[in-house]
DNA sequence: GGTAGACCTGGACGC
DNA sequence: GCGTCCAGGTCTACC
């Protein structure tokens, strides 16, 4: 089945879903045209649909796998807004931008909404796989994690969605190293899964949380496995910009910009966006380093 | 508050 | 084919 979203602003589909490697990872998929994305979502109700994602005159393209109840759609249409950032405001963004030559592409693209899961589970345990590791290697861990414990599409067993915290809390942390290949992150993912499932953790509930960015940051830093970097990672995914998810690949492009290559610390990448306030992390996300290696 | 060392995996490299 | 080294954030212990 088919239906449209109508973005309350202008979208650039293709900006989202190339606004960071989510789309790399499963169950996202990307379209043969590379225009499109798809995704396959276990539902509320338990039912597993893939449905891609495209862009259709000013229009947001829907297509589903299979024929869902009015419920169900609603509950696509209401994930799909969310993973696209539709609801987004960059006005004030683009306005402090305007006059700087290093950020004219992202704006002229239309650049600044950035690709969520459906779930905040989904996204923390993908950022957890991010953190000390090579892109190559979170890739065959979230890819092993959905397929091992994922529940499948009923009419193509290669496609699985992401496992539900209760999913993966049934699982030991020896299973999830030997099956995941997560290493040393088991008991990190072991237990945030645990404490959702038995009810202890409202994760979720940090999704439209009223508090203030110092405050959702804190509360992101008790999670075993998060730190500095992920923290402010996972705020970037909630439309929070005023901190820095610096790595070493920050390090590196603020030391080659502004440094001469010299080595840098992450008071020097914060002093580098200062000046951009409560929009210092969509400056640094959409920063144009191309003139440096 | 700052720092050092350990934690794991997979890929690159040398032999 | 095997062994070694390295990259990548976070945690814990220690000062």
């Amino acid at each position: 089945m088919q239906f449209t979203l109508n973005p309350p602003s202008p979208i650039s589909l293709y900006s989202v879903i190339h606004s960071h490697g989510w789309f790399q990872l499963v169950p996202f998929e990307i379209l043969d045209d590379g225009q499109g994305l798809a995704y396959t979502m276990q539902l509320a109700a338990g039912r597993v649909t893939r449905f891609e994602v495209s862009a259709v005159d000013n229009l947001i393209q829907i297509s589903t796998s299979n024929d869902l109840p009015a419920d169900e759609e609603a509950e696509v249409r209401k994930s799909v807004r969310w993973m696209l950032s539709m609801d987004s405001n960059l006005e004030d963004f683009y306005e402090a931008a305007k006059d700087e030559p290093r950020l004219q592409k992202a704006i002229q693209k239309g650049a600044g909404r950035i690709l969520r899961s459906p779930s905040l589970f989904e996204d923390v345990v993908k950022t957890i796989l991010t953190t000390n590791t090579l892109w190559n290697a979170t890739k065959s861990m979230t890819r092993k994690l959905v397929s091992a414990y994922g529940t499948a599409h009923p009419h193509d067993p290669n496609l699985h969605a992401f496992p539900k915290p209760e999913a993966v809390a049934s699982v030991s942390e020896e299973e999830l190293k030997e099956t995941v290949r997560v290493g040393y992150r088991a008991p990190f993912i072991a237990e945030l899964a645990r404490r959702i499932a038995d009810g202890s953790l409202d994760l979720e509930g940090l999704r439209t949380s009223q508090l203030p960015s110092k405050e959702l940051r804190a509360e992101f830093l008790k999670i075993k496995g998060l730190g500095p970097y992920a923290a402010a990672n996972l705020l970037m995914l909630l439309g929070r910009y005023d901190f820095l998810p610096i790595d070493s690949w920050a390090l590196k492009m603020v030391s080659l910009e502004w440094h001469n290559g010299a080595p840098v610390k992450p008071a020097d990448v914060e002093k580098a966006f200062s000046r951009w306030g409560n929009f210092k992390g969509l400056a640094y996300w959409l920063w144009d380093w191309t003139s440096n290696p």
